[in-house]
DNA sequence: GGCGCTTTCCAAAGCGCTTTGGATTTCCCT
DNA sequence: AGGGAAATCCAAAGCGCTTTGGAAAGCGCC
């Protein structure tokens, strides 16, 4: 079923039919109820290809994914942020839509996307410090928005991101003032903005405590459950190890309570831990106390307001962009506790 | 830059350049040659949605997501399939669509789907026992393939699954082989057919062992950390409580194994656990030895299989239609142990 | 009755591609 | 030299929609 051919059964031009379902003002509401009953009995839905090609819009948000790496889909923070994200979608009309890119051929894939037509804006996910898809993206003139932020870049761009140079700033404060002095960061891989930041943080908590930041405490890497295990395991071997740890995620803080389990000790008495916690459907952070203390921030709620953004950003393009910072809030759980030598 | 431009500045017709892009033997290679080198300096691309007006085909594969319970997305094994299922589309050229569908509509979004356009096919994912979705696809004509399969649906469809059955049943075997008599199923949601099918074959295991299955046991519910935690310690505030777990997932058996150890009972020793391991990158099951002793099947190698299926069916209608039963493996961890009652 | 509005509708062009049906040229062979 | 096949190219139609530029009809009013 198509518009010429429910025209032809309504006695009306195509003109008319498409104005009618469109709601313009030029049909009379007579009309308008006889041709939505039309459709709607046909089970009529304009093809979206030839409506796209008629308006130049395609309604298809697009989230370009590495691959070679495939930190990103396999993330799962992906999915919590895709989810929120699609909620907004939804209610604006627009699909969404998933290309994978090997490493180096970005530029080729986005200059594709804006070529083929295929989505009418991007959302850059996983930004690394001084990403080069920022300028490459304003210069291509392809609507976006960043979940993040680039050190480095200065251009002006539209972004949604957790503050967490401060939020892993107070976590380290939090664990001073319990006395530790021996903090250990099983970061993110650090090219990534978030991770670079969350270290700035760290890093400035303990250098205004006059403590000189020890590089055999602080660990990068893509923030797996065994990543966290097998850092916090070496970490515990060393002569002095750390009595305090700051996760990336809680995936790896899993792995870190893991290993902690393992060699004998116990959470929040031998061991602190502080995560970094995405507020993730499958993997909350207990249900009544809070399993770890953690700073948290909803992606899933960043996917929705990011995807609410980059919607404005197609439809009036010439607006000056927007920024969003989310707070992390530090919840205090179970797996914290005074450093060891206090408590002697 | 478009065709008609494009074959003005070579001074030939859009049907020549277009046949040179797309492979035609009419036209010579010198020409082709020329065609080629012109659409790269000028970075042309054809636009994918007159293409697909033209050709009656989208080149994009949709994934219909149930929104109001948003199981599918956020749960972790959502990431893996799409990576592993990304990765069969880039190369054929697809691209992936999601749509979000609240419940009650699929009936209407799969209508839309086919009317609009949108798609070339689709995947089923979570399919449910008896589920209608299946009738549906095949009665609206659009091509798709199952991850997973539905008990009561008698049609003909594709579909890639895990024997499901056949290794809970193993598994639990393995728990009674180690003396255990009082096995837990913590299972996933008993209306998605993969738990329908996980419980059948504990159940005969237990039933071949003359083992009456104890209602009490089996717990049913969305595989998250906290459910797999709450179910745990209620089971072991029982009189007599069991020795050993099935879990339905790395997720809940971590939850498993946190009451476990809240509950000062040592993993393997007090209480041996074993889960489904859908091989997930980013919680992988111990790097040397297993954590946990698992049933492990690759969900990111189950969504290469699927779309690679479903391209065929897509690119073939009518052959018949394809099924591919994995086995899962089981990896022998050091979750498990012999019954307490044994050792004494 | 005729004028100027508003309301309601329509024919046709155009979005960017593929593909059909031919036209033209080249080449080989007798 | 001439005929036919093969090679190479092209004009134009068509995919299903939106939108432009009018046309026709209805209405109130002088």
């Amino acid at each position: 079923m198509n518009l010429k051919t429910l025209a032809k059964k309504l006695q009306l031009s195509q003109t008319t039919v498409s104005r009618a379902l469109n709601g313009y003002p030029e049909v009379s509401e007579a009309t308008r109820r006889r041709v939505e009953e039309a459709a709607r009995a046909h089970n009529y839905r304009p093809n979206s290809r030839a409506k796209g090609l008629a308006t130049g819009r395609a309604m298809v948000i697009g989230h370009v994914i590495p691959a070679s790496t495939q930190h990103e889909m396999v993330n799962p923070v992906f999915g919590d942020f895709v989810a929120g994200a699609s909620r907004a979608y939804a209610a604006f009309g627009y699909d969404m839509m998933f290309t994978r890119v090997d490493d180096g051929d970005e530029e080729q894939v986005y200059h594709a996307l804006v070529a083929k037509g295929s989505v009418d804006g991007v959302i850059l996910q996983g930004p690394r410090v001084n990403d080069g898809r920022i300028p490459l993206l304003n210069r291509i003139g392809l609507p976006f928005i960043v979940h993040g932020r680039s050190s480095g870049i200065d251009e002006s761009y539209g972004w949604v991101d957790v503050n967490n140079k401060r939020s892993f700033q107070r976590a380290t404060e939090f664990l001073l003032d319990l006395g530790h002095r021996r903090i250990a960061l099983i970061n993110g891989l650090e090219q990534m903005d978030f991770a670079h930041r969350r270290r700035e943080g760290y890093i400035k908590a303990l250098k205004t405590a006059g403590i000189e930041p020890d590089p055999a405490l602080m660990r990068s890497a893509e923030m797996t459950e065994v990543y966290g295990h097998r850092e916090t395991r070496e970490m515990l071997k060393m002569k002095t190890p750390p009595t305090a740890i700051l996760a990336a995620s809680m995936i790896s803080a899993i792995g870190v309570r893991r290993a902690i389990d393992e060699a004998g000790l116990t959470l929040a008495r031998d061991v602190s831990v502080i995560t970094h916690d995405d507020d993730l459907s499958y993997l909350r952070n207990g249900s009544d106390v809070p399993i770890f203390t953690a700073t948290r921030s909803s992606v899933q709620q960043a996917g929705e307001i990011l995807s609410r953004m980059l919607i404005e950003k197609i439809e009036q393009p010439d607006a000056p962009n927007q920024t969003h910072m989310l707070e992390a809030e530090l919840v205090v759980g179970r797996s914290t506790g005074p450093a060891p030598e206090m408590r002697r």
